[in-house]
DNA sequence: TTTT
DNA sequence: TTTT
């Protein structure tokens, strides 16, 4: 039987796009999305919010566009599957890592210049992908967004 | 902006599904499902494969029916969203695990009976199909299929 | 905005598929598959069926494996895109045709050739689906199935 | 084999919605959306545009939530299935409409109330909707939007 | 950490 | 008819 593992987010970004390149130059591109689901309690009966963070990871030209166009709070659409990848901590534990590796992704700002002084939108958007997100992204629902080491492309 | 958490799996189950209840008499179903993908390798050039086990809950009359109709093998289509719950360890440890919390299911054997009674299967499954193209599919809902012109690529 | 246009359908091909080629070569592939839905009708309260009919089409490498392996009968899984299309019939009136123009497409049969040698199917497929759920599935890809805790329902 | 019938579209609105009650009190709102591709024309090599329109149909407290809240030019996420219609036009002949009747839809404008000025918003929205859209939305890709009878639920 |  |  054929098989299909699609993901399909539509959320904001929690932190700045980390992107770094390999040896052979391709860019690769990591964010944290959240998407919130919203339950009623069955025992209090109220509203209440549960927010998801995803990891998801972009190849080549895509994750060149991520990384220019995107940052904190931007609201993304992406594609992708899912898949687990293993790697060990520092005490040599194997630890598991799963991630949305995208194929296809849409900006849903109304406009990436609108939002953000376009005079000043660069060095401001340079000045915080540098400083790399805040301290602990990934804190509620998975391992630290900096402990996990970087994907390897195939 | 609206959040949108969605995933859709085609693959099969990797054992026969777990089925437990509730206090309040509800059923909850997990499975692991399996996708694999195939790719080239960069270096090798050779096609790999790799696969990814996905561990997926259903609750109520869906795990019911997942309990009574699947087992270890059976191919299913499930939508779902992708939700990571905490835990310890024996350690104490907190530990993360990734689950598919399934909205919708399909069963895609081509009858749950087939591999319960494999002397009838085939007899019965070519007199299926034959039933299921009618002669003019097409008169029901739209214009004739052989009124339309053919497509230009673009 | 972005824009999104994305279709998904599994179902049955209610007549072999009509492949045809363009001047440069390039293979195109129509058929029609049928999707099924079940509701309750308002008035009498009983289960009805409705049948929708989609014309997919495919192109290039695709739609010559379409050609090949699919037929009257045959279950497909097809990602695509809605596009309506405008043509002139024989009285030179305006008419359209709604059309999916398949990006994806997974055969969803156990077997190609299943149908053909339906003596040997039963044996084949049994065999199969053993190697297909291994020991210990979950090893490859996180914490081993038994170790992990049940979700407890909202 | 299970059937499955997915539609996703993510667009604008290219008019109000038009919202009209049944007998039994239900809302049914249909909107039109507009989804853009962009190919690269084969023989001028040049970068064009494609525009798809859509017809779709909400029930129930959807349909009111999008009566009251979306308007020409609201950015949207759908969900639903396709489904062919069939009507009789003046001259008695069989025509058929393609709709997609949406079980899910989220808003994605940043906020409803940013772009409007809150103060005027309803006014202007229902000056807007009883303006009923303009003369001839659907020409591009279909039948005309108001030449086609409502659809009756189930 | 996002967003409403 | 929308939007970029």
């Amino acid at each position: 039987m054929a098989s299909l593992n699609r993901v399909t987010l539509i959320g904001n970004l929690g932190a700045d796009p980390e992107v770094r390149y390999t040896q052979s130059r391709e860019a690769i591109a990591t964010i944290r999305i959240a998407t919130t689901e919203t339950y009623k309690d069955k025992s209090s009966g109220e509203r209440k919010e549960i927010t998801e963070w995803h990891r998801v990871v972009f190849f080549g030209r895509t994750a060149e566009v991520v990384g220019e166009y995107l940052k904190k709070g931007s609201p993304i659409y992406v594609e992708g599957r899912i898949q687990t990848r293993k790697w060990q901590d520092k005490d040599g534990q194997d630890r598991y890592v799963v991630e949305i590796l995208a194929s296809e992704m849409k900006m849903l700002g109304s406009r990436p210049s609108d939002s953000d002084a376009p005079e000043a939108s660069n060095s401001k958007r340079t000045g915080k992908r540098t400083g790399n997100g805040n301290a602990k992204p990934a804190a509620a629902s998975g391992p630290a967004f900096e402990d996990v080491p970087d994907i390897e492309p195939f």
